[in-house]
DNA sequence: AACTATTTATAAGA
DNA sequence: TTCTTATAAATAGTT
C-alpha cells in the first residue's frame, strides 16, 4: 500500500526504517483504537523500536494491571513464578528460622523443654551457666568501671581542694573564710566518696539474690524405694 | 475501507462484531509482525474480545516475559507492586525479628553484651538463673521418670521371678534344676537394680559441675584504692 | 469462508 | 519531520 509494494523484510536504511516504523506503530495503535471501540475489545500493546524506544496502547476502561492481571488468570499462568517462588522461598526460610530462635530462645528460658532428653537437658545447663558466668563477669566489669570512674572523681575533687587551699593560703587577707570554705568542700567531696561505695554496696545486695538458690539437685530425696 | 465507510462506534450486531473482530484482530497481528520484520522491532499484544476471548501476539526472539521485565524496567514501575511490597515488607519484618531474636539469644549466651546497662545486665542474670531453676527442675522430672521406670522394670523382674519359682515348685520333677534357675534370674534383677542406682549416682555427679561456680560477685574484692 | 467495491494505510518523493 | 499522492492493503457488506 504505497507507491510501490516492498518485501516484508528488515528495511536496512535507517532513517527509512524508523520512518516507517513510526508510521505503521501508528497505523496499528489507529487500528488497536478502531477495534477497541468497534467491537468493544480490550486491547493491550507494547512495542520497542529497534533503538528500544518505548510505546505503548492500552484501550481505554482498563488498565495496563488489569490487562495482565486478566491475562495471567486467563493462561493459568503465574509470569513471575520465578521471582514470586524466591521470595516466598526466602520467605519460608525466614520462618523456620525464626521458629528455631524462638524455641531456642524457650529452650534457653526454660519455657519449653519438651522433646530434650536428659544429655540435652545437662548440655544446657552447662551452656546457660556459662552465659550466667559470662554475664557476672561483664557485670564486674561495667562496675569495676563506673568504681574507676567515681575514684577519679573524688581524686579530682581532692586535687581541687587541694589547690583551693593553696590558692587561699597564698591569698593571706581571705585566709581564714577561705579555709572553711574549702573544708566543706573537702567534706562533700568525702561524702561523695562514701556514697559511691554506699551505692556499690547497694547494688551489690541487689545482685545477691540471683547468685544463690544454687541448693542444686542433690538435696532432693531421688533414691528408689 | 470497504464496500461503505464506517463510524467507529461499537457494532450493535453481535454476530457481525464478532467477525469484524476476527477480521481487524487478524489484521493488527498481520501489521504487527510486518512491522517486527520491517524494522527490527519487537511487539506484545494482548486481546480480549467482548466475549472475554484471549488473542496474543509476541514477536519472535522475545517471550512474554521479557516483554514484560522491559515494560517495567522501562517505565521504572512494578506492576504487582501491591502484592509484591506486602511480601517485601513482610520479609523485612521478619528479618528484623530474626536479628532481635539473634540479639537476645547472643545476650542470653553471653556473647554479647556490649549496650547493656548494670540494670539490664542483674535482669538478664536474674532471668537466666530463673532459666537454670526451671531446667533442673525438668532434669529433676526426667530422671525421675527414668527412675520410676526403672523401678517398675525391676518390679517386673521380681514379678516374673516369683512366678518362675511358683512354677517350678509345682512342677516337682525339674525341681532342683528349676530353682538354680530361677535363682540365677533374680540376682541378674537385683544386679539390674544395683545398677539402675549406680547409674543414677554417676547421673548426679555428672550434674554436679553445672551446679557449682556459683560462688557470686561478692568474693571480688572491689573495694575503693 | 470467499468476493469485491471501497476505504484506508503507507512507500516514496517533495 | 510532515505533506502529498500513487498505489498496495485492509476490510464492510454481500453472497
Amino acid at each position: 500500500m504505497g507507491r510501490g509494494k516492498i518485501q516484508i523484510k528488515k528495511i536496512e536504511n535507517s532513517t527509512n526504517r524508523q520512518v516507517t516504523y513510526s508510521k505503521r506503530r501508528n497505523g496499528i495503535f489507529k487500528k488497536a483504537r478502531e477495534l477497541t471501540v468497534l467491537c468493544d475489545a480490550k486491547i493491550f500493546i507494547i512495542m520497542f523500536s529497534s533503538t528500544k524506544k518505548y510505546h505503548e496502547y492500552t484501550s481505554p476502561n482498563t488498565t495496563t494491571k488489569k490487562m495482565l492481571d486478566q491475562y495471567q488468570s486467563t493462561l493459568g499462568v503465574d509470569i513471575w513464578s520465578t521471582q514470586y517462588e524466591k521470595m516466598q522461598e526466602n520467605l519460608k526460610r525466614l520462618k523456620v528460622i525464626n521458629n528455631k530462635l524462638r524455641r531456642e530462645i524457650r529452650q534457653r528460658t526454660g519455657e519449653d523443654m519438651s522433646g530434650l532428653n536428659l544429655q540435652e537437658l545437662c548440655q544446657l545447663q552447662e551452656s546457660i551457666s556459662e552465659s550466667v558466668a559470662e554475664i557476672r563477669e561483664r557485670k564486674y566489669h561495667v562496675i569495676k568501671g563506673q568504681t574507676n570512674t567515681f575514684k577519679k572523681k573524688v581524686k579530682n575533687l581532692e586535687q581541687q581542694h587541694g589547690n583551693l587551699v593553696l590558692d587561699l593560703e597564698a591569698n593571706s587577707e581571705d585566709s581564714k573564710y577561705g579555709v572553711v570554705e574549702n573544708e566543706e568542700h573537702y567534706n562533700s567531696a568525702v561524702a561523695f566518696a562514701n556514697g559511691v561505695q554506699n551505692l556499690y554496696a547497694f547494688r551489690l545486695q541487689s545482685l545477691r539474690p540471683n547468685l544463690q538458690d544454687e541448693g542444686g539437685f542433690g538435696s532432693r530425696d531421688l533414691r528408689m524405694s
